[in-house]
DNA sequence: TCTGGGGTCCTCTGCCCT
DNA sequence: TCTGAGGGCAGAGGACCC
């Protein structure tokens, strides 16, 4: 999808389109979540910091990211996918790979497939697309990139929409490219395929492969040197299970506060731990993230004798890792997270008391939260500590604050 | 000039066991 | 009994993606 949160906030206020728009967190440590192609002239990408954004397009109206909603129209396309193929692999909301092997028969050639996809998102959803067409996910993701709007200085510039690589224009596409356009070249491996005079994707198809293993590790120097002919033999999956399972929030302001750490660790594996049950799965390995006001970051991380899925067990795990750090400069931001996914911890109490897993009053309570939740939202209900003092329940609703802390934010 | 959130995958290190 | 090699696993961190 192009431009895709930005573009849902146009079919609702379509006053906006033309100007520049920039959709994320709007707080004082927010960043840019997606930005209008009129805003792109101006320097404002993804990912970078909303003040900088402000300073480089002051014109810009800046609007906070609603996840909710571009969850919602994000599942309508992906149903529009699924009509065209059961192979559907979402890779985030915006984007997916579809396996159209074999759908040739009934709904033409792959690029009229493409143009067919482009139309209807367009004519269901009112929404642009980019289709790339390959024999690999690599080569469509890369098309798919080159087939999209571009910004310039003297405004939008329409993309194709549809770009097909043929098998035999695969060297001829990819070589003139640098590397860095590469899937999993970022600043560091750009650093030092740099130093081992790679520049284009054909400098590295010319490097012997032994060589990028010693510079780069086995796995990634192996990848890459395929990508760089244009080998991808990874299979579109559709229902990819998540690995892992994580909450974490940035504090408007450097958190020194013992207890309230304590508190927000509550309400963070609170939400984690209904994700979980969610899913179906508990975590055996439990993970605190922390950001010091430095910017540096630690985890800590261990694998309890039995797999977590209650909100307050989680929380005492968590609680007990952060016992083991020194918060007293000050927290910018903290985290929970579950991976090593399993199966939930069965009801049978454990002989060894330390082993016990939830017992069988809390999976009743905990079903009866999530029932309450199902229906009623999730502030409906919540562990009393979190409104301790204020007599409000503070839980968190998934997507809250997904950019940074707002700017009218609790805290 | 200030750097979000939710993920995946990889590498390195240390420990335990054989 | 001691020692080293090697595998498996856990934990920590880095790099990368959208």
């Amino acid at each position: 999808m192009d431009a895709f949160f930005v573009s849902v906030e146009l079919l609702d206020r379509p006053e906006l389109r033309g100007r520049p728009v920039v959709v994320g967190g709007t707080g004082p440590r927010g960043v840019v979540a997606a930005a209008s192609y009129e805003a792109r002239a101006f320097g404002v990408h993804s990912a970078q910091p909303s003040a900088v954004a402000r300073r480089r397009c002051p014109q810009a109206v800046f609007l906070d990211g609603r996840h909710d909603r571009y969850r919602e129209v994000s599942a309508r396309v992906m149903a529009i996918f699924a009509e065209i193929t059961p192979l559907v692999e979402p890779l985030s909301l915006d984007e997916a790979f579809l396996d159209v092997t074999g759908r040739e028969r009934a709904l033409g050639p792959a690029p009229a497939i493409a143009q067919h996809i482009r139309d209807r998102v367009l004519a269901e959803e009112g929404l642009e697309c980019s289709v790339g067409v390959a024999p690999n996910k690599f080569l469509a993701k890369l098309a798919s990139g080159r087939a999209k709007p571009r910004a310039t200085p003297t405004g939008p510039e329409p993309g194709i929409g549809v770009l097909v690589i043929e098998p035999d224009g695969i060297a001829g596409f990819l070589d003139p490219l640098p590397v860095s356009a590469l899937w999993g070249v970022g600043p560091a491996t750009l650093a030092r395929l740099e130093r081992l005079g790679v520049a284009t994707v054909a400098d590295l198809g010319r490097l012997d492969a032994a060589v990028l293993r010693r510079s780069l590790g086995d796995a990634v120097g192996e990848h890459l040197h395929r990508l760089a002919r244009g080998l991808d033999d990874r299979p579109v999956e559709p229902d990819l299970a998540a690995k892992s399972i994580s909450h974490e929030e940035t504090f408007a302001t450097d958190v020194t506060d013992r207890a309230r750490l304590d508190r927000e660790l509550v309400r963070m594996s609170d939400a984690v731990a209904g994700r979980l049950r969610h899913a179906g799965v508990a975590a055996r390995t439990v993970t605190l993230k922390l950001r010091w006001g430095t910017f540096e970051t630690v985890t800590r991380s261990v694998t309890p004798p039995q797999p977590v899925d209650d909100g307050l067990e989680l929380a005492e795990v968590a609680r007990r890792l952060l016992d083991g750090l020194d918060v007293t400069g000050g927290v910018r931001l903290l985290g929970v997270g579950g991976s090593n996914l399993v199966d939930p911890p069965g009801r049978q109490l454990s002989l060894l008391a330390d082993e016990a897993p939830a017992s069988a009053d809390r999976v009743d309570l905990n079903q009866a939260v999530d029932a309450i939740r199902d229906r009623f939202g999730s502030a409906a209900i919540g562990p009393a500590r979190l409104a301790e003092g204020t007599g409000r329940l503070r839980v968190h609703r998934e997507g809250q604050q997904q950019w940074g802390p707002t700017a009218a934010g609790p805290d």
